[in-house]
DNA sequence: AATGAATGAGGCTTCATTCAT
DNA sequence: GATGAATGAAGCCTCATTCAT
């Protein structure tokens, strides 16, 4: 399992279940899931906490039982989108093995998201500009497939943090002009074939893995909270 | 000479020398600059237009004779920042042909940059954010020598849009390393030579031209009001 | 019952009781009764939402917790002093049933009053003139009496518009000679008798009910608010 | 002549006349009128000096050669609203005689010129408001022909103060009407009827002269300023 | 005189934060 | 815990006024 899942929640590792804690979680995942909203539609910075209140349909006093800042708030979006790539990564690269094509689903994976839940990728741009954290937790994430492809002899970077950034770089691009409508929908073939060259895979190799089919995601066996809100996770 | 350089200032054109144009131009420039070393310090949606102000050294209202909004301060800070470094980049390569080298030393010399000038790096990383103006003007810049790369058979990219974006992400990125201080010295040459890989450049040429020395840029005949104040160009 | 009386306050309406709703409505009071003061003094055009909060003893940002233009103060206000006014008339009108009568006592308690509540008189003249609400309010209070006179047969006026429109014209610039110090203090017999005389009735018949002494109001069983916060009426 | 035309303008009779002074005089016509036309849209407080500035094409520093509070504006304006309105009565009333006549024609020319000059009569209402000292030289106006109709027999007022101010607070009143939409228009009419009969006059006697065709104004030698400009008096 | 850039006081408005209920 | 009225600092913006040209 990728090691971001580990730390899922910042504070679920507190205390045991009890009602009231699980009460607790469940608001605190709504003001994510509205902060989310509110990123899909105007910058951070532009966050009010009073706003967020409106959207979760809290009282604006009722933020500061779970949040004292705004980077707070950020952050824990952050984290919430990251556990949740994860989620999906995971379940769907299962038994894949040739490094290449596990680079380029991923990448994939994310474009082709980005078309079909635009909000969620326009909160992703968002976030990462302004989230260390979650840049470097998705770096964390290809390290693995990447030092594999390099053992596998698929790949010939010189060096891996370049690889990685340039990696992360050229997905949140990716992402954003999907967002700007700027993409056609093969942008994400077409960028995981030129991630694949940089890497120094053959262009015929790469062109290859970047067009296999994408697999089906494993159906999650829940994703939490979100869901029991009976709202779909990003938009409403 | 870049097509960029065309439009140096979405307002010289209005009306030929009154009395007081000078004096005028010099104060927006003067605002300009200002905002630039606001940019450099923290986020764009943080300057304050007081703030302003006072960094230029003007009042409070006088901002207003010039801009009404943030986004227009915004704005005019890109297309000077662009201006800046087409300016730069024409005199720099004047003479040379091959479009791999181009390419690279366009990337090579922005990151080479941000290593000494640290404030204006940062604030391009932000401006860049928000500024879409901006990031169309970047990549008009390259439009001409990719194609290029292409006729000459040094280039073999697929989509010239996804290869452009691809080329303005990874700079961006890049810049955003050096900034942040991640990036070892060596950062522009792994990425370019990355890039060029990307475009279909061989590993060996695409090192070979990610590595040649940079040619100093031809000195500016002069690089106007800016320095006429007395103060250097990002942060005294 | 007067018919303007069954809309007090244009919010009590809104919801039942919760806990904060009465603290509510007296802030809310307090505020209205601060912004009276307030026309009194200058013009209803030069009142400042922060002096506003001061006159009122709030802080600044509490007033939009209220109103968010000063159209909206400027008619809480006009509304407020209708439902005062009618209140009073109602409680001393009881039992008189001549309309010319009734006629000349709405004038001269209004002119009256503006001898002893110089400030309150002053905001009626300031409301009114920007406050076409409190216009139109003024004169429906009107039109049941106009049209009992005319079924008593003690008008015979021609046009029922305008015959209120004069009413309210001429009380209104009463009210404006008594507040800038211009009147005499039969004022308000001079002028019901001519507005009488206006209205149809005989020189000798508009004297007459132009000079009844007039009726005490009833002692009301409550004003509200204004009271409770033991700060007189209009101005301290 | 009437009395007000006397004080036609207070600079008028400092010099002679010299080629600068005609285009002084010039330049504060060109003020008074473009101040005419902002009160004409929002009300008197609103007038801001740059946006004088502006509707007079003339730059904002300029204005302080010539006015120097809003104050003095506002007074200009209502002079010069004095003046006009002198000068077309002087040329209409020539040779009528009978006093209620008189009393009638000057009511129903303002309330029909009201129809036409829409414009003009919201400013005019907007100015009475703010400016004693044209509601002053209003009332001066009328003292003449209400005297003269106590001598003639015609009127029988008891108080020559309470029956000026009921005028102009009627016809201010009608003004107000017309401008809001809410007059017939026979308006002018029925309100000079309902005013005759405040003073004194029978009811059938008040009909009559209400209802007598109005005389055509003479035209004037000429009404200076406003129309060299080519823009007419008080509506583009 | 006219210009218009610059000024800065003053009013407007938002919003993170507190706190009594 | 949740509520929401109140707070007040901080930023926005306007506009009367000045002054060098």
């Amino acid at each position: 399992m990728n090691p971001v899942l580990q730390t899922p929640d910042n504070e679920s590792a507190e205390q045991p279940l009890t009602r009231g804690h699980k009460k607790r979680a469940r608001t605190r995942q709504s003001l994510i899931e509205a902060a989310l909203r509110i990123y899909a539609r105007k910058g951070v910075g532009e966050l009010a906490l009073n706003e967020l209140a409106a959207e979760a349909e809290v009282s604006n006093g009722t933020i500061y039982n779970y949040f004292t800042t705004r980077e707070e708030v950020l952050s824990a979006v952050g984290v919430w989108l990251i556990e949740q790539f994860s989620r999906l990564i995971d379940s769907t690269m299962t038994g894949i093995v040739p490094a290449p094509q596990r680079v380029a689903i991923a990448m994939r994976m994310l474009i082709e998201r980005a078309f079909t839940e635009h909000d969620w990728a326009a909160a992703i741009v968002r976030v990462m500009h302004f989230d260390e954290g979650m840049r470097s937790a998705a770096i964390e994430f290809l390290r693995a497939d990447l030092q594999a492809g390099l053992a596998q002899g698929s790949f010939s970077y010189s060096d891996e943090q370049v690889a990685l950034e340039l990696f992360v770089s050229v997905t949140l691009g990716g992402l954003r002009s999907v967002v700007e409508g700027r993409a056609a929908p093969d942008r994400g073939n077409k960028m995981a074939e030129m991630t694949l060259m940089a890497l120094g895979v053959s262009g015929a190799e790469a062109r290859h893995f970047a067009n296999l089919p994408l697999p089906e995601p494993m159906p999650l066996a829940e994703a939490p909270a979100a869901r029991r809100r009976g709202r779909p996770a990003i938009k409403p």
